[in-house]
DNA sequence: TTTAATTGAGCGAACGTTCATTCTTATTTA
DNA sequence: TAAATAAGAATGAACGTTCGCTCAATTAAA
């Protein structure tokens, strides 16, 4: 809280008119995420060219995103393993956004973009993997550049997206 | 401190006869969770097929770890934020590992099974992407399975590894 | 002058930590 | 063998600090 005040350049006293609690505050930050989300969303989806508009969501939210912001989120998605008010509030979110991308995703296939037997589902659980862990990378490695390694990233979205899934290979497990 | 006191089914004073401080005590987790890291290295780079190798490796990290361990490993990494010395520590386990997965992909190399000319340090960037990334959206996310996602996981692994980078279309970005 | 905005010392609760105390186990003495 | 003693393991109430939060007091705007 003393750090958000003083980012706010207010005192805590005054922080509380606007937020009744620590809690709503980072509700509110939340709020304000998720709405940059959708905006990002309704661009992404307005391209005709899917990949491009994926590229810009993943600009907007994993590069562009200053180390301040991406810390902020980093600790909200702390928080959420500690308050259950957040959690609830977190998961609703995540909902939301999975359903964005899924559609994001059909439409794609619809277009003949991606591959169109996809299970939709495991594989927006794979973009969240890449999301979080681009973000977690940042929060945590002050070496990380996310610019040079978006482009590998965007390869692997690629491939998992338009190349069919390799037989697994069933190979017999080397047990440790 | 009280979640871990009732873990080790201990009260407050004795768990302070084994760690002189929270810190030291969540350095000794981290030690403890780098030297099972190594370890597994050691059987991954024991195995003549390095993506079979690797795939144990995920399993043993990102799927296998119970849920409490995942979590403890979530809250470590928060911490990291928070506290100069434990992120001292992290980072140097995270050099090591970084070290040990540019080797393991050298030798892949070598032996023909991934890209010759591939930019190891951005792979292996690209690879702990994934990790914290599987391993948050487990600790956030009670929904995700880890099972479901690792195959698509490792099929991009094998994507990135294994095809050159398609030519970056340099579309123009289309700004929001 | 009234109203709204803002402050920051300070509150209670929770945190990490300590220490006087008790319980257990091992060793010595009778 | 049983009692006495010493040593180690474990406890949990309590300590000082930090946290989220409040409110009497002050400043700025209307």
């Amino acid at each position: 809280m003393q750090e958000i005040c003083a980012e706010a350049g207010m005192s805590p006293g005054n922080l509380y008119r606007y937020f009744p609690s620590k809690e709503a505050l980072i509700i509110g930050i939340s709020e304000r995420n998720r709405a940059d989300a959708m905006e990002s969303f309704a661009a992404a989806e307005s391209d005709p060219n899917f990949f491009r508009g994926l590229e810009n969501l993943a600009r907007h939210h994993l590069v562009e995103r200053t180390a301040q912001e991406v810390g902020l989120c980093a600790e909200i998605m702390a928080e959420t393993r500690r308050n259950p008010e957040i959690a609830r509030v977190y998961q609703a979110i995540e909902t939301e956004l999975r359903a964005r991308l899924v559609a994001l995703l059909k439409s794609a296939s619809e277009r003949g973009e991606i591959l169109s037997d996809l299970d939709f589902d495991s594989a927006v659980s794979a973009l969240m993997v890449l999301a979080d862990g681009m973000s977690w990378r940042r929060a945590v490695d002050p070496n990380f550049d996310p610019e040079v390694v978006l482009p590998l990233i965007l390869h692997m979205v690629h491939c998992v997206l338009t190349e069919p899934p390799r037989a697994q290979a069933a190979l017999p497990e080397k047990s440790s």
